[in-house]
DNA sequence: TATGGCTATATTGTAAACATTATATCCGCC
DNA sequence: GGCGGATATAATGTTTACAATATAGCCATA
């Protein structure tokens, strides 16, 4: 099998494009427009818990290849955003009553080590920030439910980022994520995600360098998400039938 | 060379195959064998930050194609274990020293809430694995470097598991195989990177259900283990190198 | 001898065709 | 008319060849 030796060569060498020896360009996939299409799509809700991303759909939406689509589906189901599902596709995370649980769970751990950080570290950089973020909260209109969704994620994005660990920073950004899965699978239609003031106090207390006073009212406000979802008793015989079909499954497997 | 069009089909339809409505075969890509080699190999040290993850060889090695490897390279790069540059191919993530003391700190925060969970639901099956596992440390023979890495690590996962937060949990490994990376990194030769009593202090206080002075334990274990690495003084001219190039490459994207 | 540019090689990235698997539709059968 | 099974369609998964890029080696030159 030979092959043709591609003799055409390229003379025009626009730039020398000095090479950085180790550093190269690092960016990230999840700075992918597909990536962020996705992610920004399901926390402001358009996208639902269980919703099909079909591959060829994706590729035409973005003007993009299938073999994109694919990295990008690929690394959100590494992120537990997407669930891969062999020979059936990708669809977005529905996480179980349990797993939902858990992210609260987490976030209250995280979450509250990150107000009392962002309390420590505060300087002035960091109140002009979160007083941007405050005023930006008070004045937006409550009737554009997506931008009020983005605005109360990123007010806990802030926190993170005010606690200054960027590895808590990409655990809360993830957790967020997750949260806005558990919810939108598990919520009472019509309620809104965050109360409404828990921002503003959070912030006044983190202003105010009230520590401890930051830090509870965190708390409160992420047990009071968590309360406000149900497990889904309608779906509950759906679930016990996947439970049976899951047992038939492994029995089948391990038996013969 | 036209192909001829296969026409075969095939007849035999063994088994019906009972189809799970929505519960498909879940098996996460971290059960691929290829992302399970790596990730022993890292947190065994045979594969140091920096090194080369050649798509051929690693395809040779494993007996599989280049597209099984370049998944499982994708799906490591999201996780942080691998860095992969354009172009370049993937390399051992190599985390910068503020990363490196921002993952202990994650550490601290979520370990020391593992450990505290840990005590609240420890029942009689927990109890059992704790000691077990804490018999293995006890025996195992600590010239092999390989399996005495393997333990020290399954130490902490264990405590995650015994907190019954899932979420925690892969929170947990990921900070382990990261905090392996650290310290291969930023490591003084010669030193273990856990001290051998720590833990199994740690397991006893559990066990006693001492849960403050567990916490405390832990804290301090990890604390120990932070100080125990240094910024890598001897390649700070290489780093202060990558700096420079990549303020100019950055303001040649900006301005040019 | 060291340096700069050029060429050759090796490696990664991408596209398209192909194969395989699930889903939907239809038809015969009871 | 409902049910089971076969076929057609559409989707995903995989292979292959190809293109683009970076690395290493080479030679000319100062």
């Amino acid at each position: 099998m030979k092959r043709t030796r591609p003799v055409k060569r390229k003379p025009k060498r626009s730039e020398p494009k000095l090479r950085e020896p180790e550093a190269a360009d690092p960016r990230s996939i999840d700075d992918d427009p597909v990536v962020q299409g996705i992610l920004t799509a399901i926390s402001q809700k358009r996208l639902k818990p269980g919703a099909k991303l079909g591959e060829d759909k994706l590729a035409a939406a973005f003007g993009t290849t299938r073999i994109h689509i694919r990295q990008a589906l690929s690394h959100l189901a590494s992120r537990k955003v997407v669930m891969q599902i062999p020979n059936r596709g990708a669809f977005v995370y529905r996480p179980s009553w349990e797993e939902a649980q858990d992210i609260f769970a987490a976030r209250r751990i995280i979450e509250t080590a990150a107000v009392s950080a962002a309390v420590d570290r505060l300087d002035k950089a960091g109140k002009a920030e979160l007083r941007a973020h405050m005023e930006r909260e008070a004045r937006h209109d409550r009737n554009d439910r997506w931008a009020s969704l983005s605005l109360t994620a990123e007010f806990h994005i802030l926190v993170a980022k005010l606690a200054g660990n960027r590895v808590l920073l990409e655990m809360s950004r993830e957790l967020m994520l997750r949260t806005s899965l558990a919810i939108a699978t598990f919520e009472q239609p019509g309620e809104p995600d965050c109360s409404p003031d828990a921002h503003p106090d959070i912030g006044a207390l983190i202003l105010a360098r009230d520590k401890a006073g930051a830090v509870h009212a965190m708390r409160h406000h992420i047990e009071e998400m968590e309360q406000r979802i149900r497990p889904k008793e309608g779906e509950d015989e759906v679930d016990e039938l996947t439970a049976i079909f899951q047992e038939i499954g492994a029995r089948a497997r391990a038996g013969g």
